[in-house]
DNA sequence: GCGACAG
DNA sequence: ATCTTGTCGC
């Protein structure tokens, strides 16, 4: 069964409306805890896949086990888009899916891990991070491109880190190489979780790909459930 | 000033 | 994000 989730009333209409949200949430963003230790526990990554044609969205909820990497639980929901693309205003066109995949979930999800980033934000307020407001959960961010931000390339070998930072002094994220000899990923925290905890909950997700299992787990549902819930329903005939 | 810019 | 065939490699 699918259903379409509703967007919450007050959702933004549009971008100035929408920094004015940002600006209220940034603040309750929590950066002084180290979150849950990598390895252990539950890791759920989060992913959305669009029609902007038919202006459907769908996310996908994936939980592992941290240790195994097997998959646990999993969800999706689909619904209208919320919001354009506007770089700097990911988090408005993909949050109220990706909560209702996350409240869909038969478990609670233990760290997030979601593309995009969190505090490699213009204002510092990333999908990440925003997630992390509402949900109260620990929150990083993934991304497969620097954005707007400079960094040196790191060390050629797995695990090898440089800086990502928004200006002379001011790191925001880390380029990690997770495979030797490829390009590195994008790691920013959301909330909840330290930079160093956030990278080795990365290197832990990666023993084989450059991208963490999670959000490659959720990535392919997500692009399913999108061709599900785009496919016409079958009438039976006599 | 103009364009580019996570997904 | 998405549009898209074949192709090189393990």
């Amino acid at each position: 069964m699918v259903t379409l989730t509703e967007i919450p009333e007050g959702w933004p209409a549009d971008e100035a409306g929408a920094l004015a949200v940002q600006d209220e949430l940034r603040g309750r963003v929590v950066l002084d805890e180290p979150g849950p230790p990598p390895g252990t526990g539950l890791v759920t990554g989060v992913d959305v896949a669009y029609d902007d044609e038919r202006d459907v969205v769908a996310a996908a909820a994936v939980v592992l086990d941290a240790a195994t990497l097997e998959v646990v639980a999993e969800s999706t929901a689909v619904g209208r888009v919320a919001f354009p693309y506007v770089p700097g205003l990911l988090a408005f066109r993909e949050i109220p899916t990706v909560l209702a995949a996350l409240d869909a979930l038969s478990t609670g999800p233990g760290l997030v891990v979601c593309d995009g980033y969190g505090l490699a934000h213009p204002r510092r307020f990333g999908l990440a991070s925003h997630l992390g407001v509402l949900t109260g959960l620990p929150v990083i961010g993934v991304a497969k491109n620097p954005f707007t931000f400079a960094y040196e390339q790191p060390g050629t070998e797995r695990g090898a880190a440089s800086p990502l930072v928004a200006g002379p002094g001011e790191e925001v994220g880390r380029a990690l190489r997770t495979q030797a000899g490829i390009k590195p990923v994008f790691v920013s925290v959301g909330h909840r979780v330290s930079l160093d905890n956030a990278c080795a909950h990365v290197l832990s997700l990666t023993p084989r790909y450059r991208l963490p299992e999670s959000t490659r787990r959720a990535d392919a549902l997500c692009r399913e459930a999108l061709r599900t819930a785009l496919r016409p329903v079958q009438h039976p005939v006599a």
